[in-house]
DNA sequence: ATTGACTCTACAGTAACTGTAGACTTTAAA
DNA sequence: TTTAAAGTCTACAGTTACTGTAGAGTCAAT
């Protein structure tokens, strides 16, 4: 299949799917008389293995690890359980600091009120400090 | 001041100062002989407003917004009141997509223990699906 | 033969900085 | 007074994960 149905069938942009290519994530493949890059099965599945992770917000350096070691199956799957880990404290810290910041945003937003000016504006003027 | 102090009284680097100018969130001051750039108090002021403004994750193109109704103190400040809520908003949504993806991660922690190879690994099957 | 849809490469733009190179200025010590 | 270190200057590249665009070539159907 060409890239245009390899797209629609993996919900991912063409644009999208030359990219990860340049970057290492597909492989190159094969390519047709006028240059037009051909698809089979097994790159439907690796294309959806990225976007599966990529859902997960799995950057891509980190994608292209979980591939390394998803090409040596003898290896310990140890790394993989650390990268899951790490990437889960990075959720929660983010997690928490939006908190806090939904808590700082809501101070704020009680410091004025509608019909106001800018020059008494209790939010401008709690900004200003 | 010079460029330096300015950045230490604020705990801004250097760089950032003259990205901030460059954007047009600090007016361009006034230099001295050798072009350096000389501060004074109402810089820190306005340095300090829009370190503040970041802290609460407001974007630079918000806080150009924001800057630019200041300088209209008569104006109606009903825009900072909307600006706010919507930012608001986003918080409260990037939170909830947040959330979803910590419970996608833990669901796909436990598919995977300690002590196994990578053909075998929990994980990354589910990744593949 | 032609038209329209599709694909190709290469490059610019996004957000908010950070880092680097190479030149110039200032300040303090020798 | 010289010199060396520290600070500053501009301009540009790099970061992340794409998206958008230009201009040219290819394919499929009429």
């Amino acid at each position: 299949m060409k890239i245009g149905e390899l797209a629609k069938l993996t919900a991912c942009s063409v644009q999208t799917i030359r990219y990860y290519e340049k970057e290492g994530l597909l492989r190159s493949i094969k390519r047709n008389e006028g240059n037009f890059r051909l698809y089979d099965t097994r790159a439907v599945k690796e294309l959806l293995f990225i976007k599966h992770c990529r859902s997960l917000d799995i950057s891509l350096s980190e994608i292209r690890q979980l591939i390394d070691l998803k090409n040596s199956p003898e290896t310990t799957c140890n790394n993989v359980n650390i990268l899951v880990d790490r990437h889960n404290k990075q959720v929660d810290l983010r997690i928490r600091e939006l908190k806090e910041l939904k808590k700082q945003l809501k101070i704020l937003r009680r410091k004025c009120t509608a019909g106001r000016v800018v020059k008494d504006c209790g939010i401008l003027l709690e900004l200003s400090q």
